[in-house]
DNA sequence: AATATATATTTTGCGCGCAAAGTAATTATG
DNA sequence: CATAATTACTTTGCGCGCAAAATATATATT
């Protein structure tokens, strides 16, 4: 009996994480110049969506923890894109909010997102089966954590 | 006019992204067991498909650089699962092998593989969907790299 | 109002990913 | 045969991701 073979290309986590450092690598270039990496590249687009926002708000739309956010968000204030300041409704919270400069790298990189899809040639139902099936998976794995909060009690 | 907005849930890139966090995120308790990481854990299946093997063949079957996975093969022999050896042929080549405890862990973590893909819960068609586009996008982003070698000299 | 619990964020420690530079062995070229 | 170019791997430096522990503020309970 023959040993069972692992068949990389038709495993859905090695596919989406290889796929997904393959794009990554492919952004970064274009990023470097506007000096962002492309984690600080999607919490900038989640700011140009809505500004003024607490930090569990952009780990809730990033699918990233706290522990990830904090030390990043701290890079792109040093760099002049964002401000941090503390809600003066609660003071346990941070508002993260654009600055002028920050704001303006929204159409000086708005070419770079465009050039992206391009680059991996999707007709628009491959695009559309990708993000769906994700979403799907996302919400499977992301559901079962917070309807059972017990297990982590 | 109002201002362009950014669909996370429609982003290509960003889908891959997280849900790819969130797969390698729901492996960790379980490889945890074993001593593993996800990283790891790939390694360990291309050795079980294929012992032997040069750091550069493992380099090419996981998409990742040898930068990365010098540091990665070290850490999994300290754990007693590979022998890193310097190939006799080619002395600058380092032949990655098995250990006995190494092969032992594959039928160990055999269910580990099983019960992600039933937590996830795609059908046969879905699975199938999403692992072609992947690797049609892969192969598009590193043939590329691969054929203009200009471009790097 | 004191105390317990929950929430928002920060910190710590470790393992990736990867670009760039470095080392050593091999192959190609004059 | 010397030397130039290539190849296989290692090292360095930086930015993630994330679990776990810590801090500080807010809310609930008694």
């Amino acid at each position: 009996m023959a040993s069972q073979q692992y068949n990389f290309a038709e495993m859905v986590c090695f596919s989406l994480y290889s796929t997904s450092n393959a794009m990554i690598r492919e952004y970064r270039p274009q990023l470097d110049e506007f000096n962002l990496t492309y984690p600080q590249f999607l919490v900038m687009m989640s700011l140009w969506n809505k500004d003024g926002v607490f930090i569990k708000e952009l780990c809730e739309q990033i699918f990233l923890d706290a522990g990830t956010l904090t030390p990043l968000l701290k890079r792109l204030e040093k760099k002049g894109f964002i401000l941090r300041t503390k809600s003066s409704l609660d003071e346990r919270a941070i508002v993260i909010k654009l600055t002028k400069s920050g704001l303006s790298l929204k159409r000086k990189t708005s070419h770079i997102f465009k050039n992206m899809e391009c680059k991996i040639k999707l007709t628009r139902m491959e695009q559309e089966q990708i993000t769906t099936i994700c979403n799907n998976i996302l919400s499977r794995l992301t559901a079962k954590n917070r309807s059972n909060p017990a297990k982590t009690a």
